[in-house]
DNA sequence: AACTCGGGGCA
DNA sequence: TGCCCAGAGTT
């Protein structure tokens, strides 16, 4: 089968079937039942796993859900709770200072728009798009270097820039599949479609990837 | 554009 | 045991 045959939403559609197959068991995505709660456990995700997040979140959520609540915490007390994941010092700074800046500027509320999410603190494009798409289900996804990298050699980005992938990725997949999808990307470039020196001959995508028949 | 944070994952 | 990193801020 040819690549060059496939129309877009094909190869798209043949993709989602694969990424499934090959990923059978259920990702692990970040837990949360509010706004609120997604961005602080996205601003935790950053170089760390979901689940290494999760463990922390289920405990420091039962309290501190708010960002009041969160705000009665030292910063040293804050650093105590999620000291188990990495870069631990500079999210706390960041968690406490977004909490004031929603108290300040947005009435306590996660702001729904890309430009008011970055005006927080420790928030870049990428928790932005995942608050974004993930709480209030609007179209943007979200791109990290994995999702960036992997994405292009598939072929489903230009792989120009992440503005561009982040508004390519948006129109090309189902909105339904993105959690899942955005998972796939990640767990296949960290283990096959890695960085450098990529496994394309243990890669059930191979056939249909620009990158490996280039 | 390079550097920093940091525990976990993996060779 | 040492290297790299599922980001963002700083200089």
């Amino acid at each position: 089968m040819s690549t060059k045959k496939m129309s877009k939403e094909d190869k798209v559609s043949a993709l989602l079937k694969l990424f499934a197959e090959y990923y059978p068991n259920p990702k692990t995505s970040l837990n949360f039942k509010t706004p609120f709660e997604l961005l602080i456990a996205t601003i935790l995700s950053a170089q760390t796993t979901d689940i290494q997040v999760n463990k922390v979140t289920a405990e420091l959520f039962k309290k501190y859900n708010t960002p009041a609540a969160i705000l009665k915490l030292s910063q040293s007390e804050l650093e105590e709770k999620i000291n188990s994941i990495g870069l631990y010092h500079n999210k706390a700074k960041y968690i406490l200072k977004t909490c004031q800046i929603l108290l300040d500027q947005f009435e306590g509320q996660v702001p729904e728009t890309r430009k008011d999410l970055l005006k927080l603190s420790g928030v870049g494009r990428k928790t932005a798009n995942v608050v974004l798409a993930n709480a209030f289900f609007k179209a943007a996804f979200p791109v990290d270097t994995h999702v960036f990298r992997v994405s292009a050699r598939l072929g489903l980005s230009s792989g120009k820039n992440v503005s561009k992938t982040e508004q390519e990725l948006t129109e090309i997949l189902p909105r339904d599949c993105w959690i899942d999808f955005h998972h796939w990307l990640i767990e296949h470039g960290r283990a096959i479609c890695k960085a450098q020196n990529p496994d394309c001959e243990n890669c059930f995508a191979s056939y249909l990837c620009d990158y490996f028949q280039a």
